[in-house]
DNA sequence: CAAGCCCATTGATACGACGTATTCAAGACC
DNA sequence: GGTCTTGAATACGTCGTATCAATGGGCTTG
């Protein structure tokens, strides 16, 4: 993983978090604190600061006489961040992929729209300079510096919508490009298409054409949940 | 608030989380944790603990020799139900209030669209059921019982669409509307229009029609956003 | 057999001590 | 004079123990 030394609380959380999104346990089964601090050999006040940390996450309780209990999947704050990190590093990736990938498809077309109503010029120019980043790559196993561009791309339209609740989607954008890349088509150069409209997307917001962005963006989501389809079944 | 008597360490985060989102502590301000422990009185590691879910919600940052650090609004896990719900009880509670709204016109709609092809027949009873509901207490100063229909309505379309994304927006969707329904239009009956509106989607999917349930919702939210600039500029 | 009381279990809180990383500044060296 | 090193102060990090409180199950009793 990523943490490591940040303190030994983030350790217990490095190894339950992952466990419980992964579902090695069951929803219902309780896990003591004493039990967790001898298994992680560490004292008890380490273990409760964990556990209140999951707790904020919703993928336990701690009740008293009972022990910490692991709640169902539903209960999950499957916004949080680090839980969609644990999700998608686990077993169920795909089907969390699937999802995110839904959920983009919804936000970014809304988002381009806003971004071309309210775009400042810089963040204009940053479209295009990805745009043509992502042109410039395309072709000639050159995946990682496209990535980049990719991701720079889908956080600037997310940013520039101006609500910020969007512009927070762009962690999670940047995580299901990067899992996408890495895991489905890491020998495949980018479809044509796809790049072509994100350069569409750059200029339709340059001149404020609201419409189009949206309907240009949506192309690039249902593309990229079609090759979804293809690739993960 | 509502949580009291849940233990001393939520009676910290109930004060310190809506005293931090709601800007009072500006950005980069240190905390420490001995004189928390002595404001609030209680002990060091009641404060230790809530700081920990603080972090975890991104509103902090806890580093040795420098103290808990508050964070810059755009670090903060907007997301987590715990910060939405303290930030529209503060003082920016219009600004979150339309950024939800935005957030809502984004997903609803698509969820509707999936909840059409994939909802079970139970849930499309439940979405009947409620529309009617809706449509009975839709005039006579009884907005306390539209309300719990509209919520159920909305959150039904939500879980219906088969996205554990879409489903845990359910909760913001209900603050969302409460919120409206508390603050905005007490004593104005809801808008007939959105009722009839409510009826068509249920309608549109319990006959499996995507594009409408979908275009349908589409006005619904559209409704929402701007009943929301006529009575908060 | 049922209803209510008692107690063991387990988390919740507190406190004091020590460990350790980090920062800032003083001083030495180039 | 400027830069690097080193050391001390500081505030979080960790630990162990002690005590409190709530809860669920078992026991008692009518």
């Amino acid at each position: 993983m990523e943490n490591q030394g940040q303190g030994l609380h983030a350790r217990v959380l490095d190894t339950l978090g992952p466990a419980i999104t992964a579902g090695e346990y069951a929803a219902g089964t309780v896990l003591r604190t004493d039990e967790l601090a001898e298994r992680f050999d560490v004292s008890r006040t380490v273990i409760r600061e964990a556990v209140r940390v999951l707790e904020s996450m919703r993928l336990v309780t701690s009740r008293r006489r009972v022990g910490v209990t692991v709640l169902p999947a539903e209960e999950w704050n499957v916004y949080d961040p680090q839980v969609i990190r644990w999700r998608l590093a686990g077993a169920d990736r795909p089907r969390q992929l699937r999802s995110l990938t839904v959920l983009r498809s919804a936000i970014e077309p809304v988002a381009a729209g806003l971004a071309a109503r309210l775009a400042t010029p810089a963040q204009c120019a940053e479209l295009t300079e990805h745009a043509l980043g992502m042109v410039a790559t395309s072709r000639g196993q050159q995946l990682a510096r496209y990535l980049v561009h990719d991701i720079a791309f889908h956080r600037t339209i997310l940013r520039a919508s101006g609500n910020e609740m969007f512009a927070r989607l762009g962690d999670v954008v940047a995580e299901v490009l990067t899992g996408r890349t890495e895991h489905d088509l890491m020998f495949t150069d980018p479809d044509p298409a796809a790049v072509t409209l994100h350069v569409r997307v750059a200029e339709a917001v340059r001149v404020r054409d609201s419409v189009r962005a949206e309907a240009l963006v949506r192309e690039i989501t249902v593309g990229a949940m079609a090759e979804l389809d293809v690739l993960a079944p």
